[in-house]
DNA sequence: AATGAATGAGCTTTCATTCAT
DNA sequence: AATGAATGAAAGCTCATTCAT
């Protein structure tokens, strides 16, 4: 290595954009990518830069500090979440059909963000300290509780929903369902030799998660 | 924060130890906590070293390296669980019984040890390559498979258990709706603004989640 | 022995230079005095900063690795043989007086730089790995061959040089000649108890040199 | 790496053999050729004790030190050719054919002894300070220079030697063009693309060498 | 607003050596 | 005489960050 003697630390980049929106998105989506496969003190603010289309210098420029940097990609990453759960449309539903495809699509959603899911426990590492430090995401309060209520309300109200759940507790159990099939897959195929997240498992364990979540809420308490 | 909780307490001393099984064992104790606290990169080996009643040396004498540690502190926290697990007697109890009994235990395992479960989310975010580097981990199966086996085989038998799945699956569904709840605390806290850990929810988290399990199996499929 | 020589005289300064040739030349020229001192592995890259004007950083900064330092200071150091063996102006002698010139050009050369002769003795305990890996070193052709095989070419035609040799051949008894009088003068003054470095001598044995290549040329083969 | 967790840093040999002097040579081969693969601070005791019969300790408790133990292998190396030079038997050859073998001996010793050629230059490296220190190394004096002294002295009086010069200088002429073949194979392989070692050159080469000292004796001064 | 050059502090690891019997 | 276990000291290297314009 180091063949032709003298290499400094950082090497331009030929013709960079000026465009800072554009510059901040490319540094974010970068990050995003090396906070989710390296965690936190993992991740190198140096690997960081040379993968994107600016210099390591401007990171700090737009974003103060690598912790700050994470601050922004954690936002990112949850305003995505918000913004599409935001959207669903299951008022028109019945209330056990609208359960169902809000638990499918919590599976769905989760299946398909593994760098999201790498994130959150990333932060679960951290306690939660920069969710807590953000004003945006405390704020702002997830569209999935409320979406959730609204069907447990009308389930209630029409009888076919049976047993009383605080929906914050009945969107953890989704969560849970969800959330560690693609946290702990790494782990859980390595020791049990099987492969959880394969396509054609996915399906009917999609099934058995809805059904559960159905039946707790449908059965005789 | 962190330096000062390192610091004080206990210091190394220059003295000869002459137990080398206290001494690895010590080691491995503050490790676990260390690595669970802060993760594989974050965690310092000086750090560690510093709350030892040995020196940094002695860290790399036993176990070579920063990760020869984090893979002994793996293996120590996987053998944990697996030995409780193969000492439930659930043998003499009904099926739906003895499933109720297995997912609170699972479910009070996972809350009784969240530094375990700091150490799994840490090996996920390393995609379990020291896991599957282990021959330890990877040749012992897990005892709560089998436990579980047993219990579906005779629930499918007497005809309480109707729905038919691979126990692997269960597992993970009852292993997910136990994790969570620990993993993802903080952030749950934290963006919900509820205490999903606290005490007088337990309970009744508990029952949901044992109810779901049991539901599962013995609704109708 | 070592340690206060490298202590005191300079000091690396803190403040900020401004001339990074400047500043790697420094770095270059402490580097291979340490590195002919005591090798490569003997080398303490500690020690050569605290000999320069710049911080240990810098010297990563710079040149990557020890290694990497080590690298530059040895194509530095051909580069310095090299340039001057360019210039000799042989041309216009006769053959056998541009010979002569030739062999006294490189024993004094030799005898002039010892740091560059250990250097080479280093690279050689290395397998001249270094050498090899260095696009540099390997791509530029000695200019030492080019200037001999030019007055070999005329000797022969002249008829006054009579044995068949290859250049690169003769020019290795040359080096051999020059070279090991200083490469070896430590052990051979120790075990012979002469000094076979001193002025004295020194005249005369160059004389033996110059007269030992021209009778081989020169003498009836 | 460290699959199995725990791993001391030495590991106990089976059934080592109890013969002290067997021991210690086993040691002095064995740091012999680590001391000339890699110098004196490049090798390492740990390397050495590893490829031993014995333990890292028993290096210490037969040398004392890294250094008592290079200690006992340059004088173990030095003793291998001065054993082999004093039992030359050139008395009864014509002075000019006596040095004739003499140098030819010279040539085929270095070619033969890689190994003791980098033990040389490593202890160059360290400006002979081990030689220096060695009783047994200055005190016995080499015999090649006597047996040199010897044919030079019949050369002169029969006046087929025509040039004065001192016995070591010739000596060292001699030694220069035997050993610098070996020493600097590897840059002068490297540089000029050549391989000044191969078997088809070495003949023609060694006759070169002889013709060269021989008519530098032999020539009218 | 934008950036190339520089860096203090601290990290993991290694090494020859000694302790204690 | 012989040895298994332990270790202080320092080595090479990395990292997030700031200087200076």
């Amino acid at each position: 290595m180091g063949k032709s003697a003298v290499a400094a630390e950082e090497r331009a980049k030929p013709g960079r954009p000026r465009d800072p929106e554009r510059t901040k998105e490319d540094i974010l989506k970068v990050a995003a990518e090396e906070f989710a496969k390296l965690g936190l003190s993992g991740a190198r603010v140096d690997a960081i830069a040379a993968r994107t289309h600016t210099t390591k210098r401007m990171i700090y420029y737009y974003f103060e500090s690598k912790e700050g940097l994470y601050n922004a990609v954690l936002e990112r990453a949850y305003g995505g979440i918000r913004q599409i759960e935001a959207n669903m449309k299951l008022d028109e539903l019945d209330p056990e059909t609208a359960l169902r495809r809000l638990v499918e699509f919590s599976f769905d959603y989760h299946e398909a963000h593994p760098e999201f899911i790498r994130l959150v426990m990333i932060e679960n590492i951290h306690n939660a300290e920069h969710v807590r430090g953000s004003d945006i995401l405390r704020r702002t309060n997830s569209p999935a509780i409320s979406v959730l209520t609204g069907i447990m309300e009308r389930g209630y109200s029409s009888g076919v929903f049976k047993r009383p759940i605080d929906p914050v507790e009945l969107h953890m159990m989704i969560s849970a369902l969800s959330f560690y099939r693609v946290s702990n897959r790494a782990t859980f195929n390595a020791l049990y030799n099987v492969d959880i997240g394969s396509l054609k498992t996915r399906e009917r364990q999609r099934r058995y998660v809805a059904d559960a979540v159905i039946l707790l809420m449908t059965a005789p308490a």
